[in-house]
DNA sequence: TCAATCACG
DNA sequence: ACGTACGTGATTGAT
């Protein structure tokens, strides 16, 4: 076997990389489409080649030969779009990292480049890969010179092969004769000028024919079209000119070594320096690459696997000597298949279950080790407390929610982004080790990479809890940490073990209810429509509306017409059959997610249990899912019917606090703006206050138009105002509705100054924060986009309003949950939907609990307004509201 | 896997 | 001049 070359069109591939891949933007937003498409494509070459050299060519940005030929070329070349020319540098110094040969030369263009090392490098025997997304290259193929073009489709590149064979096969000329063929047609994107009037096919025609544009010319009086023949006498000097800066030269003077080509192996590549660069750009896919390839950790040397009593006994004793030990309790449907144990960077260890290793043994002795006041760092320390003894917060330390804090943009943690993050070092990950298996799985059929990763879990634990400490300490989140979030795993994990009961027979009923009206409603639609279709498809639907029934159509959306709720209210009183549509979508809403999709969660003991979690949002906010009990209907009575599903355990009731406004009251005390603080001392209703402040009118006198459009300021600025949002939601002109802006802010000077505030600081700092010193990055700002921009501003003013809610409620949460285990009460709290606890209560603790949620919601923070609670009992959730 | 839609605070 | 309100999750259809 020869040896084998690739050579690499370096603009063309990051052309084709940049406009097959959808828009990529690292945080200091830096495109990097073009340059992870490129080095996707080269991988996959190099994969499947395996060549022993590499090499890549760039045009320079000099005039080249053509352009002294023929100004045109010059003068017409389309400017490169801006996103791709600011990658060309970095695909360079990508490539300079990695250590691949990069070739220019002044005067030629890549073209020529590779045509002539790989003419050469044919030459000395070698087999040679062209790869590039210019067809023109054709030209260059032989049986040993092969033309690769990789096409970047959706589902990953394909790549097509043309020896001079495959050439002719598909084109009917040999790579020669494609050059004329080129000639003929022209080619605008090439700005190769070609003979008027004549196409591809005329062309191949005339090339098959006649061999050549000049033997063409010769015989041009038996050319046959007449309008060809005709074009080709008049334009044959075209023709010839074309030629020539269609060929691509074979003999540049270029200065290239091959043995400075040389790859060895494709792991050559994976440098500190392209690792770096990688993570830079944050290059997730190729940095996994340099996962897989790079050279192992140190620690994995000491990763031992134990099931022997002795041995377990002797580290457990180490470990006691320590402040801190990483763990991660391994389970399989609530049965532990063992703890991953990390005492120091030596001593890691995955302790299987087993005749001698008990569960008992092992959450005993680990019990034992928090007690002595050993702390346990571990990754998700709720998913493994119905594992755990010791339920002290100060014992534990989370490593996933102090990540979160640390950065809650993130879209997962793992523990894998911790080391890389933090603690500098790549890992494998769970994905890389043991892909789809389950733990169980996993550990029978793999079960060095099963070992590999549950150890490297304790590893990264350990390893990172002194860091991560230190780093909150510095952000001022150690408070936070320690006294909201870690505490509050336990809340959550109650919360979630207790669960919701439900009637299942009940929302059977209301879910068959909805399927008859459905169906009634169906038909309806379909005859109005005059044909059947899925009301569901927003395609098909649209297609009905806005082309069949002819509807003005409301625009939108970039796939087609927008079939949104408001849009199809402005034509429902028009059209009923528009009113039929956005009543079935309202009843298949409630049908799907709710009515039947709930069912299906529905556990043994009739309870529904929903998963909260702590690491999602933004804000600080804590979601819910499988299902999401956050967001169950009560605007529209319909829907809010299926409260009446969720029903307390026997000898219970529900009762449902919730806070009133907590976010407005949270930006009067935060801006301190008085006139705002004094409204919450004096009114009950503070959207009417705000009314007769803003517009002057004596606060008896205000109208429920002039309170509406109050309360729609209120709301607006928490989210960060724009009179464009305000005018949206009120159905006003957006100089209406920056009249009512600029009203409230003089009303509230405060507010104004705060707002903006926020603004300066988010921009100064790259960060916004809460009262508790929750932080939330804005890299939008930083934005050159207005777009991007524009919503970091709105992001800056909101979320520290948001995010204090959410601490105030968890701080709530926790002395709720505190108080009813301290003074020994049945009751729980079993819901949490933002600024609403639900406690299922018992009967006899009904006054209790009340007087808890009262305490303690109204007292988790001492702000400069009163927080007050709305609270209702009832004997299911509909009526507890 | 993504886009559109709609449920909640 | 750009085009939007802030924060979520589930379902559906289309690719």
């Amino acid at each position: 076997m020869s040896e084998k070359l690739v050579l690499i069109d370096g603009h063309s591939i990051l052309n084709r990389a940049f406009f097959g891949i959808p828009d990529l933007t690292n945080a200091q937003g830096v495109h990097t489409n073009a340059v992870y498409g490129f080095l996707n494509i080269m991988f996959k070459i190099l994969e499947e080649e395996k060549p022993q050299y590499l090499t890549v060519a760039f045009d320079v940005h000099a005039p080249t030969f053509r352009h002294k030929m023929y100004d045109a070329y010059k003068g017409t070349r389309k400017p490169m779009a801006e996103e791709l020319r600011e990658q060309v540098p970095l695909m360079k110094e990508m490539l300079r990292a990695m250590g691949i040969v990069v070739v220019e030369q002044e005067g030629y263009e890549a073209d020529d480049i590779l045509g002539t090392i790989a003419k050469q490098s044919e030459a000395a025997g070698l087999a040679v890969s062209v790869v590039s997304g210019d067809r023109d290259l054709l030209q260059l193929a032989t049986e040993r010179i092969k033309i690769r073009i990789p096409k970047t489709k959706r589902t990953g590149t394909e790549i097509e092969d043309y020896y001079a064979a495959d050439v002719k096969e598909r084109y009917q000329v040999t790579p020669l004769e494609f050059i004329d063929v080129k000639a003929l047609m022209g080619d605008t994107a090439d700005n190769i000028p070609g003979v008027p009037g004549i196409g591809e096919k005329t062309a191949t025609n005339l090339i098959v024919a006649y061999g050549s544009i000049e033997r063409a010319y010769e015989h041009v009086e038996e050319v046959k079209p007449a309008r060809a023949r005709q074009m080709l006498k008049e334009h044959y000097d075209m023709a010839e000119l074309s030629k020539e800066l269609a060929t691509i030269k074979l003999d540049v003077p270029v200065e290239y070594a091959l043995e400075s080509a040389r790859l060895n192996q494709i792991s050559d590549l994976y440098t500190p320096e392209a690792y770096l660069l990688c993570k830079q750009l944050d290059l997730k896919q190729i940095l996994s690459r340099f996962q897989v390839e790079a050279p192992q950790n140190q620690a994995e040397l000491h990763f031992r696997l134990i099931e022997d009593l002795a041995e377990a006994d002797g580290f457990f004793k180490e470990a006691k000597e320590t402040g801190c030990v990483g763990f991660e309790i391994i389970s399989h449907l609530d049965k532990a298949l063992g703890l991953a144990l990390a005492v120091s960077g030596e001593h890691i260890c995955f302790l299987k279950t087993g005749k001698s290793l008990t569960e008992e043994y092992l959450f005993g002795k680990l019990g034992e080790l928090l007690a002595a006041g050993v702390t346990g760092a571990t990754f998700d320390l709720k998913a493994q407390l119905s594992f755990l003894r010791d339920e002290k917060a100060e014992h534990y330390f989370d490593v996933k929610i102090a990540s979160y804090l640390l950065n809650p943009l993130k879209n997962d943690y793992t523990y894998e982004d911790v080391a890389k993050d933090h603690l500098g070092e790549m890992i494998p990950s769970r994905a890389d080790l043991l892909g789809k298996l389950k733990w169980e799985e996993a550990m029978e059929k793999q079960p060095g990479d099963f070992l590999k990763c549950v150890c490297y879990m304790a590893y990264v634990n350990l390893k990172s809890f002194q860091l991560l400490t230190e780093q909150l300490k510095k952000e001022g989140m150690e408070n936070l940490f320690k006294e909201i979030e870690m505490p509050l795993i336990f809340t959550l994990y109650d919360m979630e073990r207790a669960g919701i009961a439900v009637d299942a027979d009940a929302l059977k009923a209301y879910g068959k209810e909805l399927g008859e009206k459905i169906a009634e409603l169906e038909q309806k639609i379909y005859e109005s429509a005059g044909e059947v279709f899925n009301i569901n498809s927003p395609k098909q639907l649209g297609v009905i509306l806005f082309e069949k029934l002819q509807m003005p159509n409301g625009k939108k959306t970039k796939t087609g017409y927008s079939t949104a709720a408001d849009v199809l209210e402005k034509l429902a009183p028009s059209y009923p059959i528009v009113a039929q549509i956005l009543e079935y979508r309202q009843l298949a809403k409630l049908k799907s997610t709710y009515a039947d999709g709930l069912a299906n969660y529905i556990d043994e003991d009739g309870r529904i249990r929903s998963t909260f979690n702590q690491t999602i949002t933004a804000t600080g906010r804590i979601s819910s899912t499988e299902p999401n009990l956050q967001n169950i209907p009560i605007r529209m009575e319909l829907g809010r019917l299926i409260r009446k599903v969720f029903l307390p355990a026997e000898g219970y009731i529900f009762t449902d606090a919730d806070y009133s406004q907590i976010e407005l009251r949270v930006l009067a005390h935060m801006s301190g703006d008085e006139t705002l603080i004094e409204a919450y001392r004096q009114a009950q209703d503070i959207h009417a206050m705000t009314a007769s402040q803003v517009f002057h009118v004596p606060f008896d006198e205000v109208t429920p138009l002039q309170r509406r459009n109050a309360k729609a300021v209120n709301f607006g600025i928490v989210y960060g105002i724009s009179s464009f949002g305000l005018s949206q939601d009120l159905s006003i002109t957006r100089a209406e509705a920056e009249e009512y802006i600029e009203g409230y802010f003089k009303t509230y000077p405060g507010i104004k100054t705060f707002l903006d505030g926020l603004v300066t600081q988010a921009k100064r700092d790259g960060y916004v924060t809460t009262m508790f010193h929750r932080k939330r990055p804005t890299p939008e700002l930083a934005s050159s986009n207005f777009m991007q921009r524009s919503f970091g501003e709105r992001v800056a003013m909101n979320s520290p309003i948001q995010g204090t809610a959410a601490d105030i409620i968890k701080i709530a949460m926790i002395r709720v949950h505190r108080r009813l285990r301290q003074e020994n009460l049945k009751s729980r709290l079993i819901l949490q939907v933002h600024d609403e606890l639900l406690i299922e209560t018992a009967e006899e603790e009904t006054e209790q609990v009340a007087k808890i949620l009262e305490e303690e919601m109204g007292h988790a923070a001492e702000l400069a307004v009163t927080l007050e609670i709305d609270l209702h009992t009832g004997k299911n959730w509909y009526e507890a509201k």
